[in-house]
DNA sequence: AATGAATGAGACTTCATTCAT
DNA sequence: TATGAATGAAGTCTCATTCAT
C-alpha cells in the first residue's frame, strides 16, 4: 500500500540517467559542449525537458558530469599504459603520453571539447581537477623512473605537472588560436606526437649537469 | 572630380570590408563559427552592427565569405605543394596531402571550423564547392602521374574525389565521431598522417590487377 | 552623414527609460515585486522585451532601480520632516517617524514591497544601503536634540541605527509572520503609530540614570 | 470491525487533511499565496505531492480552503465583538470595525493575502462570499441599533454592504494604490483606524435631514 | 490510498536582424 | 551611407499537475 521504490523503478531511473548522459556524450562528441541544447537533448534521450532537471540541477552540471565521464576514460587509459607497459619508468611515461596524444588526435572534436573548448566555469573547474589526476599518475611513474635509473633525480611533483601542461598545451597550444596580429594562415608543422614526446622526455632526462655538458 | 571622390569612397569601403572580414577570421580562428556574434564582431571591427549588413546580407553570407577566404589559402598551399615539389606525380600528391594534414593539425580549431564544425547551409555549400576545387587540383596531378608512369592508368576524376574525401574525412571523420551505437571511448590509433598517406597512395597505385595478384 | 545621437533620439531614449521605470513602479505599487513579469512590463510600457534588456541588465537590476526610485522619495520626505518641522530635536524626530509610518500605512502594498517583501539579493542590498541613509538623517537630528537639550547626551550613531530598526521592524515586525507554532490568527493590537512613537522617544530620552531613578 | 477500520482511516485522513491545510496556512502567513508551492508544501506537511491532489483537486482549491479557514477566524472575531461588546448598536459596530482593522494591521502580510493579494479566480470568489458573511453580521447589528435608537432608521442591507466595502477598501484601497496617473509617492495620512471609524459611523448616523441641517 | 518520477507550458534572457535618424 | 536602438524568436529553467507503481 505504501509506496516503495521498487527494483523496477530504480532500474528505470538508472536507465533514464544513463540515457541522458550517454545521449549528451554523443552530442558533445559530435559538436562539442556549446551545441548541447537542453530541448534537443531531451528529445534525443526520449524524455521531457523537465526530466533533465530532475537528474541534473542545470545544464552546466550536466555538462560537467559528461566531462567527468569522458575524461575518466582517458585517465584510465593513461593509467593502463603506465601500469601495463613493460620497461623502465621513462619508457612507460613515453607510452602513456603517446596513448594520450593518439587518442586525442583520433577523436579531435571530443578532445577539443575536453581540453580546449570554451566552457562553463563548473566544467573548467573539473578540467583543473583532472589535470591533477593526470599529474599524480605521472608523478608515481617519475619516482619509479628515478628508482630504476631511467630518470635523473628530480622534483617529481613539479615534473609531473610540467608533463601534463606540456602534453595538453602541445595539443591545444596550436589551438590557442590566432590572436590579432598573428598570421593565421601561415602555419607549417612536422608531425605532432614525435616532437612532443621528444620535448617531454628531454625535459625529464636532461638534468642540469647534462645541460652544462652541452655548453662545452 | 566625381570620379576621384568615388575612388576615395571605393577605397574606404574596401578597407571597411576587409576589416570586417579579417576580424571575423580571427574570431573563427579563436573559437569557430558558432561563437561569431554580430554585435561583438562589429565592436571589434570598429563599426556599427548596421554597417555589417551594408557589406553582407546576413551573418550566414558573412561567414561564407570568411570560410572562402580561409579555405582559399589552404587550397593555394596545396596547389603550391603540387606544383613546386620535385618528383613524379605520386610524390607530389604525397607532399600535397602532407601539407594539408600538417596545416590542419597545426591549427586544429581553424581546421575544425573549416572542415567539420556544424555550420549554416550556405557555408556548407561552400565546403562542397571547395572540395571540387581540391579534387580538380589532384585530378591534374594524377594525370601527370599516369603520364610519368608513377601511377597506373585510372579514372582520374573519380580518384581525385576519393582522395579529397579520404584526407578530409580521415582528419574529420574521427572528428564527427560517435554516432549512436559506436563506442565513443575505445579509440586507439597510431600516428595520424602516416596511415592516411599510406592508404591514399595505396589507393592510387594498387590497380585492380595488382589486387588480383595478391589473391594467389 | 555620420550618425549622431540627436537631441530627438536622446529624448526618446530618456522617455523610454522613464516609461519602463514608471510602469514598473506602478506594477510594484499594485502587487509588489514578485508579480512584475518582464513580458507584461514590456507590453504595458509599449516596448519589446529585448528593449528592457537594453536599459537594464536583468530583472533584478530593473527592480533594484525601481526600489531606489521609490525609496528615494521616502527618504526625502523624512528629510523634509526633519528639516521643516518647527521645534526641538525630539519633536522633529517624532514628526519624521510619524511621516514615515503614515506614508507606509497609507500605501501598504508599496510599503510592504519596499520593507518586507522577499526580494532578490540586489534589491535586498539596496535596502541595507537605504537603512544607512535613514540612520544618518536621524543621527544629525539626535545631535541637534542633544545640543538643544531635548535629548540626553548619547551615542547618536547607535541611537539612530536603533531608531531605523525600530520603526521599520515595528511596521514589519507584525508582518514577520507566523512561524510554525505561533497562533497565526489571534492577533490583537492598539493603534500602530502611537505605541511606536512612544517606544522610540522613550528609547531616545530615557537615559540610563533615569532608568536607575525609577528603581527607587 | 469493518466500521472500526473505517473510523481509524477516517481519523488518519482528517489528520493529513488538517496537516496540509495548517502547513499551507503558515506559508500564506509568511509570504502570501503567491509563494505557496505544491512541492514545498508537500515536503513541509510530510506527504508526497500526489497526496495533495487526493485531498484537493488543485492548488487553487487548496488555497481557497486556506483562505476560508483563515477568514473564518476573522469573521468569528468580528461576530464576537458584535455580540460581546456592551453598549448600543453603534458602539458595538464601532468595536467590531476596530477589531477587524486592528487585527489586519497586526498581521499585515496575512491581511494583505486575505484582502488584497492578487489571487486565483476561485479564491477571489471566496472573497466575495465572505464579504456577504460580514455584511449579514453588520446588518443584524444595524437593525439592533435602529431598535435601540442609536442609529436612525435606514436600509440595513444596503448600509451593511457599505460598511464592509468601506472598511475593506479603506485598508486595502490605499494598498492597491497607484493606478496609472495617480501620484504614487505623494501619500499623506493621519492615523488609519480613527478616520475609517469616523467615516463609517458618520455614514450610519448622518441621516439625510442631518445633512440638510449642515447646509445652513 | 500513497508515492514521487515525469511532464510541458510559461518565465527570464540572448542575439541576429531591422529601421528611424 | 553609417549608426545603434529596437525587435522578437529561441534558448534555459521552474513548477503545477499527472500517472505508473
Amino acid at each position: 500500500m505504501a509506496y516503495r521504490e521498487t527494483e523496477k523503478v530504480r532500474s528505470r531511473k538508472a536507465k533514464t540517467f544513463d540515457s541522458i548522459l550517454v545521449t549528451a556524450l554523443y552530442m558533445v562528441a559530435e559538436h562539442g559542449f556549446s551545441t548541447v541544447q537542453m530541448a534537443e537533448l531531451a528529445r534525443r534521450a526520449g524524455v521531457a525537458t523537465g526530466t533533465l532537471y530532475r537528474y541534473f540541477p542545470s545544464k552546466e552540471a550536466l555538462c560537467t558530469e559528461v566531462f567527468k565521464r569522458a575524461t575518466e576514460v582517458e585517465v584510465s587509459k593513461v593509467q593502463q599504459a603506465l601500469e601495463q607497459t613493460v620497461g623502465h619508468g621513462a619508457e612507460r611515461i613515453a607510452a602513456a603520453l603517446t596513448v594520450f596524444a593518439e587518442r586525442a588526435l583520433r577523436a579531435p572534436t571530443m578532445a577539443w571539447a575536453l581540453i580546449a573548448e570554451p566552457v562553463d566555469p563548473l566544467v573548467d573547474q573539473a578540467r583543473l581537477d583532472y589535470r591533477q589526476r593526470y599529474a599524480r599518475l605521472f608523478e608515481l611513474a617519475i619516482h619509479d623512473g628515478i628508482r630504476d635509473g631511467s630518470l635523473p633525480d628530480q622534483n617529481a611533483q613539479f615534473a609531473s605537472t610540467a608533463l601534463v601542461g606540456c602534453i595538453a598545451e602541445s595539443l591545444v597550444g596550436p589551438l590557442a588560436p590566432a590572436r590579432q596580429g598573428d598570421d593565421v594562415t601561415t602555419l607549417d608543422s612536422a608531425h605532432i606526437i614525435a616532437p612532443i614526446l621528444r620535448f617531454c622526455l628531454q625535459g625529464l632526462t636532461a638534468s642540469p649537469y647534462e645541460v652544462h655538458r652541452h655548453e662545452h
